[in-house]
DNA sequence: TTGACAAGTTAACACTGTTAAGTATAATAG
DNA sequence: CTATTATACTTAACAGTGTTAACTTGTCAA
């Protein structure tokens, strides 16, 4: 245990690279000391986004603020500051979380089926109920801060329109196979997404008028028309 | 001009009838006066509304704030509040505005045609070209403030929900007319709107991505599928 | 032990909507 | 003609917001 070299020579690694575990104990500690501080400092850094996360779907976009945030880590308001650079690269994490969890819903709708036109009708129900399950998050995705849908997602996270992907792959599978209407894919994508997303967003803003049940009959009804257009 | 009775003989006329001219000059200068201080009065909230509809293009939503409207009409920011009761009754008069010039827009688009068909598509597209001219106005209407939607009328004012009137009278004409399949007058007008909101709203929320290009083709899709679902 | 750096806080600025209290002026009553 | 009252409007304040600068405190390196 005291076998360690305690002499004053010291520079026995090299100073720039950090693959190797340092050999004196001096050199061990403050590399665990350094590992600790990060993660005491992501472990914050996740706190704040996770209450963030809890507040703003409580709160709603108008009324999430950052002192409620500071309030509920239990830490001061400016220190959120040593994390997130402002309020909006708060709600752009929120906003690229949404579009994951978006993402996998859009994944397992085309998951559930095999043929591509009932792929896509699965989408557009996957798509539907996002929205209807989580409007706060909808809202900001797509109705308030259409804005960070082109923002570069930060680290190794895939940005928001790559949740798209499907909805494209899905039409190029479907026209392959001979089940669509030759057509231009992006066209046809925004087609689908435009109007779906119309349904849900009137479901959103005026939940008293166009309720589920209008949302329902009248996603039936989209439904009935697209296929018709799309189909061969 | 002198020849007025001054007696002190006063209550003449009735006091609660002011439909014929007060004899004595006190009371006509009264009445005179009471009716400057309500013309003067009318003029001041006519010129904080002016003031808040300039002003909220100009800034939207999120930066439209009383005290610029005070600042611009030249008084304290507590006047506003001896108009309207607060900030969201001076934002419903503007939506309540815009909905008069919506509905004209979309009356002026049935009137444009005479084929029922033709009728809504012209509706359509006076409905999208309102948006577009007019995104401030269409996010507070559509997006924003969709509680908006339902609320009654100030003063003889019509509803914004009576906008819509001339979609649905549009297409009772085209079933009657035998041109538009029978079915539920609501769903169809419903699958209507949500679409053409649809592409609007994306085109609004998503301006560099969804912009006009892309609203007018996806338009055209929408035109075509729309036709290919309810025309007979 | 000293100096540098990191983490976090306090105080402040410029805003916001909104309310209560105060003021000056005009209309009315005696 | 004076006294009161109502009208129109303002000032000051409250509680809240995002954000910045300056300060304190603790940890580590030399």
């Amino acid at each position: 245990m005291a076998n360690q070299s305690s002499s004053p020579v010291k520079r026995v690694t090299s100073k720039s690279e950090d693959t190797k575990p340092p050999v004196t104990r001096s050199k061990r500690i403050q590399a665990k000391s350094t590992n600790r501080r990060q993660k005491q400092k992501a472990a914050l850094r996740r706190a704040i986004l996770e209450a963030a996360e809890e507040l703003f779907v409580e709160h709603g976009y108008e009324n999430f603020s950052l002192r409620q945030v500071a309030e509920a880590i239990g830490y001061s308001p400016t220190t959120i500051y040593l994390h997130f650079s402002d309020k909006d690269e708060l709600l752009f994490h929120i906003v690229v979380e949404g579009f994951k969890n978006f993402g996998v819903a859009l994944q397992a709708g085309y998951d559930s089926e095999t043929d591509p036109m009932a792929r896509l009708m699965a989408i557009g129900r996957a798509y539907l109920e996002f929205g209807l399950a989580h409007p706060v998050h909808y809202r900001l995705m797509f109705m308030q801060r259409g804005e960070f849908f082109l923002r570069p997602a930060p680290d190794n996270c895939e940005a928001p329109l790559d949740s798209f992907t499907v909805l494209t792959r899905t039409l190029e599978e479907g026209i392959s196979a001979g089940k669509i209407k030759p057509g231009d894919i992006t066209e046809y994508a925004n087609l689908v997404w435009m109007t779906i997303h119309g349904i849900v967003a009137l479901a959103i803003s005026m939940p008293y008028l166009a309720d589920r049940t209008y949302a329902e009959t009248t996603y039936t009804h989209y439904g009935n028309m697209l296929r018709q257009y799309l189909c061969t």
